[in-house]
Order: C-alpha cells, then structure tokens, then sequence
DNA sequence: CGCATATTTGATAGATTTCAATTTATGTGG
DNA sequence: CCACATAAATTGAAATCTATCAAATATGCG
C-alpha cells in the first residue's frame, strides 16, 4: 500500500503545486503519501455528515460532492470535487464535518491516514502551509458560491457551475470546450438552489442560446466568451497561477 | 505599537484556544503579535475584493463582513465577523482575496503584518495548525450558509442567522438572550439572498410569533428552543467546544 | 430642527416551486 | 441482441414565494 502512490498522488500533486511551491524533496514526499484506494458508487455516501474520520480521501477519478440536509430533509451540495482534489483535506484539522461526502457518479478515492499527513506537515512547513492555502481555496469557492446562489439568476448560477468546473478542469481552449461533467440535473439542482425541474428547463435555454450543451456526462461549451459574460464568471478566484517566484514558507528565511 | 496587544489580542486568543490547545508561551506569541489598530466609519470598506495585502485584521470592536459583488452591482454578504475574529487570517497564505471586507457598524480593527503571522506559525506549529482549523471553521460556516441561502425559507434564514451570531457571541442563556446585533435589514437581506423589504416583513412575523425581535442594533431572542427549531439551527458547525486532550501538534509526538 | 439613513407599508409583477404525468435514456440479465 | 427495470430527462398547469416599484413614516445625528 506504499508506493503505487506516484501514480496515485499525481493529479492531487498537481493540484498542490499549481498554487503552491515545493521543492523536490517535498512533491516526493507527497506522492509518498501512504493510502488505500477504494471504488464508491454513484451517490454513495463515503464521508457520512458529523462522521469523525480518521483519514483523509483523494480523489482519484470520478466526481464527488460535499453535502448538507435541512430538517425538511432537502439537500444542499456545497462543493464540487474533480480528481486531483483532496474534498476533506480539511478533516486533517478538524476530524468532525457537519457535511458529508458523495459520489456523484462511480468514483474512486485514496483513504490517507491523518496521521500521515500531519506527519509530512509537520516535517516540511512548505506542504503544512500548501495544505492551509489549498483549504483557504476552497473557502474561497464556497464564498462565490454564495454570491451565485444569493445573488444571480437561475440561468447564470447554471452557467456559472459549468464555467468553473470548466476552469477547473482545464479544458477551455478557444472558443468551445469539451469536459466530463458527470451530474444529473437533480445534482445541479442540489447544488445550485433550485429544483431540477427549473434546472431542466434552463438547460434548454441554455441550449437554445447556444451557449453550452450537456449530454451523458460531458459538457460542452459551445460559445464560451458569450457564456462566461451570461454566468459573470471571473476565474479569480480559483486562484489557478501562481507566480514562480513567490515560494513562500512559514518561516521567512528557512 | 507593540504590546498594548495583550489587550488587543485578548479576544482573537480567547477565539483561538476556544478551538485548539496553544501552551502559555504559544499564547504569549499570540498576545505579543505587533499591530496598528484603526478606526472603521460604518459601511466603509477596509479590505477592498482582489486587493493584495500584506497584513490581517483582528476584529477589536463592532462588527464586519466579508462580500462579493455581481456584474449587475447586486451585493452579496457571505460572512459575519465579531470582536474578536480574524476575518482575512486566510490571507497570511492567500494575499489576493476576491472578497472584501467592509465594517457594519462602527468599528475597530488591528492590522497584523503578514510577516509576523508567518513568523509565529513557523515557530510554533501548533499556531500554524491553529491558525489553519480556524481557516477551516470559516469555511464549515460558508458550506452552513449555502444550505440556510440555498433551502430554506427566507423566515428560516433569517432565524438562522441570528441563532448563528447569537451562539458565537455567547448570548445564549436560557430561553432568552440578547445581544448586539448592529446590522440594518439592509445588510441582513444581503447576507440571506433576499430583498430588504422581505426582511422587514420576516422579521415582523418572527417577532409576532415571540420568537425574536431586532431593535437598536440589539437582539433579544424571547424564546430560543422555539427560534432553534424555526430556524433548523444545530451549533455543530460552529465548533467551539475542543475535549481538553485533543492538544494536536503537526508533528506527532513533538 | 433638519438632513440622511433606516424602517415600514401597499400593490403588482415575475421567477421558481410544486404537483402530476410522460417520455427518454441507461444498464442488466436472459 | 432484446426485454425489462430503473433512473433521468422532459413537459404542463397552477400555486407561492419573493422581487420590484413607489411612497410614507421613523429614527438617529450634528
């Protein structure tokens, strides 16, 4: 269960140095990142809410959503998760989430061990701090999110959603663009504040407007400068550059 | 400008060991922070969205939010700060924020160098590591906040929030409490994705049921099992009790 | 006292939900 | 490869919540 891990980590690694700097030393201690994969069904849940874990997951393929229920029983999707991320990082501080986790379609996970992870923290203060940015970023998602729920249209919080996990994905190139996006309307629904039903009919429009396309679980982007101004999407926020030389570490000159 | 901090620090340390275990010397670093404080006119913006800083605020006095704007110039609130919080303590590792912060009523800040938070947390990892779950708790309340915005009523939203604030500010005593509460229905409406003036008819019918009444920048909750259950309010998320033995180190046994 | 801000009220329009039903995909076993 | 079962997508009509527009009243502050 050691080192099939250079293949495993690969995508989370690149997650990590995207907005982070490690050294070689550092990334290798990553991809050595103890782990057992697992393979989870669509909609299962693998993080039940309140659950207190003892690891933490990598996302190895599929997608998954953090999630919430109201009293009335309705459901909130919180978060998107593509490969590479790591959706409960955060556990590795704070072993008890309200929210849980779910497979949105067939996905497969890495379970890393907290302790693993607070080791590599704490030996390299580089990756401590990668893994504090990488949570920060996704507190960062969360806050545009509620922009999107709070404050746009039913039409750009659907684009919206597409935009990002667009960006995310790294498949705008041009004009159009071709990704997975393996939800159903139910689970756009769910994340986007809505019922499918409206989510349903949006979709024609958007369709119509030739803005974007979904079918079975790809999008595609037909007109995507047109669809980034319908969704006010500004990719900011995912915080997807980082400047080669600002290597930061927790201790100045260390 | 250095150590009237032991003051100033108080209620951001009380904020920090209300969630992780720091040692007397780990609390020292914390109360010895360096810091400019300044006064906020009401409204006024203090941390501009996408402006690059190179310090963090700690919340003395009043209270703040961190927002977003739409293209269509639509206002959304996606956090509430009290005395207290660091409200861009994420900024330490993450410099550009799409956010801003703005004071809701009137108040005071302390302006913490960047350089002397990186100090510490490189010092003390168990800082670091406090400092990153507070990052985390931030986030857990932005995931509570898309379900309260994304489905529940705009009557359960508004409850919500004030059993929120209510809980973090300790108010909570018994049936009743009360407590500052200095935000215009204004400002409340950009927080919950609703109109002001459904506020104002929200807020008339929660008081009308004696569940809660807003007056004077003050709240008085007449009754809180009841504005609980109104509100599908569960603490949990907040996270503010720690068992006394879960002190955790990045690195295990040091 | 008077301006600026905040709250309150009324009437109307509109977006989204709810309820109910149908059609279309998708996957699996025979 | 087809039939079946299940999940997903689609459509329609009516109900409801919330927004919008417009105006009046309170409140706080200098």
């Amino acid at each position: 269960m050691a080192s099939t891990s250079n293949t495993h980590c690969h995508g989370f690694l690149r997650r990590l140095t995207q907005r982070s700097n490690l050294s070689p030393v550092e990334q290798q201690a990553i991809c050595d990142l103890p782990g057992r994969s697992a393979k989870i069904r669509s909609n299962e849940v693998f993080v039940h809410p309140n659950e207190e874990v003892d690891h933490a997951c990598i996302l190895l393929e599929g997608f998954a959503a953090r999630f919430d229920h109201s009293a009335e029983g309705k459901r909130q999707i919180s978060a998107i998760y593509i490969p590479g991320d790591m959706p409960d990082l955060q556990s590795t501080v704070l072993s008890h989430s309200p929210s849980g986790l779910q497979a949105l379609g067939i996905c497969t996970v890495l379970r890393v061990p907290h302790s693993a992870l607070r080791a590599i923290a704490g030996r390299y203060p580089a990756i401590a701090e990668a893994f504090w940015r990488d949570c920060v970023i996704d507190a960062s998602i969360a806050f545009q999110w509620l922009l999107n729920i709070g404050r746009r249209t039913a039409s750009a919080r659907v684009a919206h959603l597409i935009c990002e996990i667009a960006a995310r994905s790294k498949a705008v190139d041009g004009a159009r663009a071709s990704f997975d996006f393996p939800m159903t309307q139910v689970q756009i629904a769910d994340a986007l504040g809505l019922t499918a039903i409206h989510v349903n009919r949006t979709l024609r429009t958007l369709r119509d407007q030739g803005l974007v396309q979904l079918k079975r679980n790809k999008a595609d982007i037909l007109d995507w400068p047109a669809l980034a101004e319908h969704a006010d999407f500004d990719p900011a926020y995912l915080q997807q550059k980082i400047g080669p030389q600002q290597r930061l570490t927790l201790v100045a000159g260390a």
